[in-house]
DNA sequence: GCTCTATGCGAAG
DNA sequence: TTCGCCTAGAGCT
């Protein structure tokens, strides 16, 4: 259950352990069966993340992935074990395997499909031919909520619902001001946030955002972790007081997500 | 066993 | 704005 930094690492965990060799590739599960024929064999030359789209080369078949809420990735090494659950992709070498279970996409593409997926998406914080301008110039003309334009993978690709909520809460802007009231300074202030927390999400596997001089061990409180596994300020802390001004958390569901932010260190 | 939840997204209304 | 969909685990009866 990923954000985009989960997708970035899984694109060099895939790379690492089945690049350049001869994989076996299978669907245990059944609904990936005719590509899973198709690429069984082959080696794997390249594997790419663009927000939360995994993207796996074999020449010029790609196999696009989206884990959507639930899919995930299990890694393992040695010889793979029958399937355990409903494993819709299983790559595998003689040294171990990797099962993917649970997307919302797993599909066969060619270049031409590639192409027109990454045309569709925003520029990704975690990648180098990322263009923020191309996403200010979408939020600084929209009269829709920055909270929404956030999660909006066409402006901004690999932003989730934990990611937007800490990096407001780290900026102090509220989640209801509109994209066109947001200053530049503010816009440019989230993106190289996002840029240094997803960088450190995907190296540590986990979101955690919560400054030195704020975590639990500075503040004298007992440490408490979301169950995703990081140190946040807001997310899924409905209720519970801000670690900053100790103003309980609210949330609110937010065109069908759930929203959290702190309503003082957030005023505007 | 059942019900709920979840870091998502697209189609339908 | 609501629904449906992909799946597994937690918490309940």
């Amino acid at each position: 259950m990923p954000e985009g930094h989960i997708i970035h690492r899984l694109a060099g965990e895939n790379h690492r352990a089945f690049a350049d060799r001869p994989v076996r590739v299978s669907s245990p599960q059944g609904r990936f069966a005719e590509g899973a024929v198709l690429l069984d064999g082959r080696a794997l030359d390249e594997a790419e993340a663009h927000g939360k789209h995994l993207f796996l080369g074999f020449g010029d078949d790609w196999v696009h992935i989206h884990l959507g809420l639930y899919g995930g990735f299990t890694f393992g090494t040695g010889q793979a074990p029958d399937p355990v659950g409903l494993v819709r992709l299983r790559m595998a070498n003689d040294d171990g395997y990797a099962d993917l279970r649970g997307p919302n996409t797993c599909e066969l593409i060619g270049p031409g499909e590639k192409k027109s997926v990454h045309a569709r998406l925003g520029p990704d914080p975690l990648r180098a031919d990322a263009d923020p301008e191309a996403a200010w110039r979408r939020i600084s003309r929209s009269s829709i909520t920055i909270a929404a334009l956030l999660m909006d993978q066409k402006v901004l690709a690999g932003v989730g619902n934990v990611y937007r909520a800490e990096v407001l809460f780290r900026l102090g802007i509220s989640p209801h001001r509109l994209g066109r009231n947001l200053w530049r300074v503010e816009w440019d202030a989230i993106w190289a946030d996002l840029v240094a927390l997803m960088y450190d999400g995907a190296g540590a596997g986990r979101i955690d955002t919560v400054r030195p001089e704020h975590t639990p061990e500075a503040m004298g409180r007992p440490p408490r972790v979301d169950d995703h596994g990081g140190e946040v300020y807001v997310y899924r802390r409905s209720n519970m007081p801000c670690l900053v001004c100790r103003t309980p958390v609210r949330t609110e569901s937010h065109a069908g997500r759930n929203l959290f932010w702190c309503p003082s260190c957030q005023r505007q």
